[in-house]
DNA sequence: TATGAATGAGTGTTCATTCAT
DNA sequence: GATGAATGAACACTCATTCAT
């Protein structure tokens, strides 16, 4: 049977419209609709609507991270063709970094962003007090010349395609020679 | 006097609320208490909620873009300086830089993004179709490499101090040497 | 204008519904409903349901003290004559004290009874830790064979005359003569 | 083997849940998840909510009538210790006795605990019509100064205890000392 | 300009109850 | 006996908005 068990039915519905209306413009009556389940479902499997946002950000953050160590890059032969894959899968995962990103704005909110980002950037070695500050550096440039921009790009990629009237097979050709330029040298 | 008319109270207060909880977790009651104002004095200045969104948009916009045509900053002599002063300009709009950026990840809500940065990058000058190409790709290195790390810097900027427990002058001093090189060549 | 203010109209409504079917039992849409207002302007003047029955209590409280002090009416001449009018009285509080009572039985909830009990009983006076246990043997005699079938008097009044089909005003004096043998003297 | 069978685990939690919180601040959920086992096990030994509060009143009506028959023990020699053992006795079921009051203010609910009063003080005697006054004045007697002050008594007591920081059985001799003298000539 | 009162539709959440297994 | 999943209706509470003054 191919039916998808009602839980991810609605971790999928919630991922979809918390990423287009944001987290709070989202009500759960709109998730039960368009899920197709009946709206106790929802709280039948989650405690409440908070619930839904954390299950989805931990479902996703460890396959994220893996995708997201750019530094490694770096030892890449063909570096280009390995970020132009990078950001093809990233594509299919929008929805979710859609969503982090625009709760990563509110009060509160970063953690899950930064943590993620701790994480791909300093691979989660043993903190060494001693390059605390290296590692800062390091993170910073990496944050805002690499992580920030890929997120961003693949979130504002078909928005942009839109409002630009643009080609986004051609506009990812042109933000990978930028990226490139930029962040790798 | 030092009294503000009500509607600027209303616009700032506005802004505060909508950059920390967002626009739709802020609601129109907290607004109005928060400002000290009675609430169908909003609706007397405002059509209804977007209209404030709009308003803090608009009256922020020209100002903005002014400080966000980073290419002219190519000519400057002392051009590390310069920038800093940018950021340190940007800081104090902060909230709705932040505001802005949450904002531009919902659906159909990218547009005001969009065109400041247009703005900002092609100088909003007669836009030639010859050239439509060079637009483009100019545009998406300045927005992705320029633009949205500058705009994230300042966003994020207290939010990492936090989490990581750093120096948030030591940060800038990071951010710039990475911009710079990144950015500029 | 004859016209009710609206919150003294939920107030009321609260209380008869509150009496009828217990503070868990009501449904603050049915207070609205009952009460003609529109429910939101329920919360426009109470913090919570909650808030509600702390209203109703209150309201009521030092007016009911006044009419339970029955350590006084010992000096009184025509002890009997006095008791039925304070029954009478009590008796158009019902509802309230009805309410009062079954709230009391819950855990953590008996505190407005036992206060108002001993104000009450002990008139509020300084007191002194050197008569602690004569005040808690008097509480106790005044609580429970004076206080409490007293007000369970005028809860239970009209269902026991339709629970046994009799005559209520023959029953008040057969209360009345017992509580006048066993309570005083 | 010390396993209880559900459905007396089930009474048994309900019991506990609802003397706290009363019937209507109890729900179904709460009970499955206090007694471990399943929701809808309950469903499957009770008819609905309802029928679990029929369930443990029946349950307790008859042991706590023979309990209640405070008349009979008028013709005791020692009349204080065989109250006090009574009282002793009550303690136990206080549980039941909270819910059967608790219960009783509410509209049409009354009939349990009349019901119950009315066979222990006139022994479910063959009545006869031409005694009603004399019945309907002994039981007002009986009900309002022996079984109400009993009854509270024992579900007042923690909770007294409690708000007058006192001793319990401290409170129980004075409330002995109190209905000996009042109820009993 | 400003306000207190009011409203209808919606919010997140929980309810008692049922179903298939 | 026992369970996980499901449901429709209700719950307490809040929303953006309006009105009369």
């Amino acid at each position: 049977m191919n039916k998808k068990s009602s839980k991810i039915t609605i971790l999928e519905t919630a991922e979809d419209l918390f990423s287009r209306n944001g987290f709070d413009g989202t009500s759960v009556d709109s998730i039960a609709k368009k899920a197709n389940v009946n709206k106790a479902l929802i709280y039948y499997y989650f405690e409440n609507k908070e619930d839904i946002l954390s299950s989805i950000f931990l479902n996703v953050q460890e396959e994220l991270v893996e995708h997201l160590k750019t530094e490694y890059l770096n030892k890449e032969v063909n570096l280009r063709t390995k970020l132009e894959n990078e950001i093809i899968y990233l594509r299919r995962k929008k929805k979710v970094i859609s969503l982090i990103l625009m709760e990563s704005f509110k009060e509160n909110r970063g953690d899950f962003l930064f943590k993620s980002a701790d994480i791909a950037i300093n691979d989660n070695k043993i903190q060494d007090d001693t390059d605390k500050f290296l590692r800062e550096k390091d993170f910073l440039n990496e944050f805002f010349t690499g992580f920030i921009p890929l997120l961003t790009y693949v979130t504002y990629e078909d928005k942009i395609c839109q409002y630009f009237n643009c080609n986004r097979e051609q506009s990812l050709e042109y933000f990978l020679d930028s990226f490139m330029d930029s962040h790798f040298k």
